[in-house]
DNA sequence: CTGGAAAGCGCC
DNA sequence: AAAGGGCGCTTTCCAG
């Protein structure tokens, strides 16, 4: 272990050394994820200035050598000249956030830049990039540390293994760097990466450290009341069913349903080729048949209850009375992000059942959420793609974009009902977004297949200039096997050019779809980044708290929410220059509900 | 007991 | 015959 001489001394000598390495076990299981950092300095002349990171999803080793080892460190950290450089340096930045420590200079960040150059690896985890980059083999923790280590509780693990694996990651995070930073120039992610990946590390690293308030008192009162409903339910699915069995099981219920009951089988599961139970199955079943609703409405209970409100309360963190999530940034294809530990990009809003559960997401007393939201972004990102006039001038005007289409599309003498128009309406343009077919267009607005291809022609010939967008973004993606955002993201489709009609067709919706849904993606990162500076500079008592994929919700003292919410307005909404406006959306409210209504 | 596949479903 | 882009989580079921 590192004394206080050592580290003296390490610090003194980081410019003009030839080589030093240090690991050092920096954290305890806490706040957000435990993780053991490794710090390699090396300072040979020409990478002198380079303070590489890395990071083992690890924690531990005694407070004493921690907080020695991080204040004798500090000043080399914080500074801005000094490059860092690693693989996941989000992780490591919560780390050191939570010892006062604020990481800057940041500069390779080897996992962001293996996503940029290639977003849809199966992994961006270090070794199998360093397997495929350097093709370096590199050692397992177990390896490292011995057999069965993963199981052991962290206060047993050998504190020599894990400073040697955390030298081993560290040290290939900064070989990679070397490798793979010219890789970002010679695709044109330069930009990309220094404006928009990069500055986005910090504005994440402090959405992860502060958490969201959850109201443990109120979910526990859903807890009761959802748990007798599901009583209820099963009771009477039961006693229709003439015996006891496991809802939940989907072997058991088709069973049930189409052996026992004879049902008819309207479609089977992609893999095994069984009966299938899923919702769209048993809706259509409810119209003959009584259980088939009640197996719903249990399920949908079910999946609430385990999913979010029985589990939400554990993920709670004692410390902060917040739970705290992580944003992956380099896992989605399309440039999103995502949410994992808990997922807090999939709380349900849909049905007011489930609606309430964002009751339970709360601001700390004095204090309001603040809701804001892009109305639209992707049809109007996709207007400013294709430069269509009708689209554009629709949204210039403030019209509603549904009702314009409902117009193109069903024309002005359909006799539906205004809201049935705008109903369909709005499956259609999201229909087109991601490609979907006339057959399941049919399914989801109960017309045929033929006026389903109706539709979808009168939509192409009410706005001309999409045909023509989707025509070029398919023509380069055959031309290039790559598919870009507005601000250069890239996908690579190469099954754009396979044979077979149907993976053929999937990449095409895939191709589509990236220019689209990946510029709504920069383009609410980009206004992250801005949000996120504006209230440093103006509200420090105003924090970013959630992001999911439109949307931006803050915590700010009453008394000037409404204010820091005109600021967010006006950030988002100029985030980037579009031919169309950006309209959002904002609300405040003392929870997650209320800001949203 | 653990890990992974499959089915299903919550969100944008 | 299939038939919508992007995620992550829970449960069941089975293999090792």
């Amino acid at each position: 272990m590192t004394s206080s001489c050592d580290l003296e001394l390490l610090v003194g000598n980081l410019r003009d050394a030839r080589s030093i390495a240090v690991r050092i076990i920096a954290d305890g299981p806490s706040c957000v994820r435990a993780t053991l950092v490794g710090l390699v300095f090396s300072t040979a002349p020409r990478r002198a200035r380079y303070v590489p990171l890395g990071h083992a999803g690890f924690g531990g080793g005694t407070a004493l050598d921690r907080e020695a080892t991080i204040e004798a460190l500090k000043g080399v950290l914080e500074d801005p000249a000094i490059a860092k450089v690693g693989h996941d340096l989000k992780a490591d930045m919560v780390v050191l956030l939570r010892h006062g420590v604020t990481l800057r200079g940041l500069d390779i960040d080897t996992m962001l830049a293996s996503y940029l150059i290639d977003a849809t690896r199966s992994s961006q985890d270090l070794e199998p990039t360093v397997l495929e980059q350097l093709g370096y083999k590199a050692l397992t923790q177990e390896e490292v540390c011995g057999k069965g280590v993963k199981a052991l509780p962290f206060a047993q693990v050998p504190v020599d293994g894990l400073l040697d694996f955390a030298g081993e990651r560290t040290d290939l995070a900064f070989q990679l760097a070397g490798h793979i930073a010219p890789l970002l120039v010679r695709d044109g992610l330069e930009t990309i990466y220094r404006e928009l990946e990069l500055p986005l590390v910090p504005v994440l690293a402090d959405l992860e450290r502060v958490g969201v308030r959850v109201d443990a008192k109120a979910l526990a009162s859903q807890a009761s009341l959802v748990d007798r409903e599901l009583n209820d339910r099963s009771s009477a699915i039961f006693s229709m069913a003439g015996e006891e069995f496991n809802i939940n099981s989907p072997k058991q219920l088709s069973e049930m349903l189409f052996d026992k009951l004879k049902l008819p089988v309207l479609k089977r599961t992609g893999a095994t080729r069984t009966p299938s139970t899923a919702v769209e199955v048993l809706e259509e079943l409810a119209l003959g048949h009584d259980l088939p609703r009640l197996i719903l409405e249990w399920r949908a209970l079910a999946k609430l209850k385990g999913t979010y409100i029985d589990a939400l309360p554990q993920l709670i963190n004692p410390e902060t009375g917040r739970v705290h999530t992580s944003f992956n940034q380099a896992v989605a294809a399309t440039g999103r992000l995502s949410s994992s530990d808990p997922n807090l990009q999939n709380i349900p809003i849909r049905t007011e059942i489930g609606r309430e559960i964002r009751r339970a997401f709360i601001a700390e007393p004095g204090c309001r959420l603040i809701s804001a939201d892009y109305s639209q972004i992707e049809l109007r990102v996709l207007a400013h793609l294709s430069g269509d006039e009708t689209l554009t001038a629709a949204f210039a005007r403030g019209d509603d974009i549904h009702d314009q289409t409902a117009l193109k599309v069903f024309g002005e003498n359909s006799g539906l009902s205004p809201h049935e128009l705008r109903r369909r309406a709005k499956i259609v343009n999201y229909a087109l977004l991601y490609g979907k077919t006339a057959f399941t267009l049919a399914k989801d607005i109960g017309v045929s297949q033929q006026a389903a291809q109706e539709f979808i022609d009168a939509y192409f010939a009410g706005f001309p200039k999409v045909r023509g967008f989707i025509d070029r973004t398919l023509e380069e993606a055959r031309q290039t096997g790559v598919v870009k955002t507005m601000f250069g993201r890239r996908r690579a489709v190469p099954e754009i050019t396979s044979r077979n009609g149907q993976i053929r067709s999937a990449a095409e919706r895939v191709a589509v779809n990236l220019p689209i849904q990946g510029t709504a993606a920069d383009i609410l990162k980009r206004a992250m980044i801005d949000v996120h500076a504006a209230l440093a500079a103006s509200f420090p008592n105003a924090r970013m708290i959630l992001t999911v994929h439109d949307e931006l919700l803050f915590e700010a003292p009453a008394g000037e929410a409404d204010t820091v919410a005109e600021l967010v307005r006006d950030k988002m909404a100029h985030a980037v220059p579009l031919n169309v406006p950006l309209d959002v959306d904002v609300g405040v409210g003392e929870t997650w509900k209320e800001a949203k209504s």
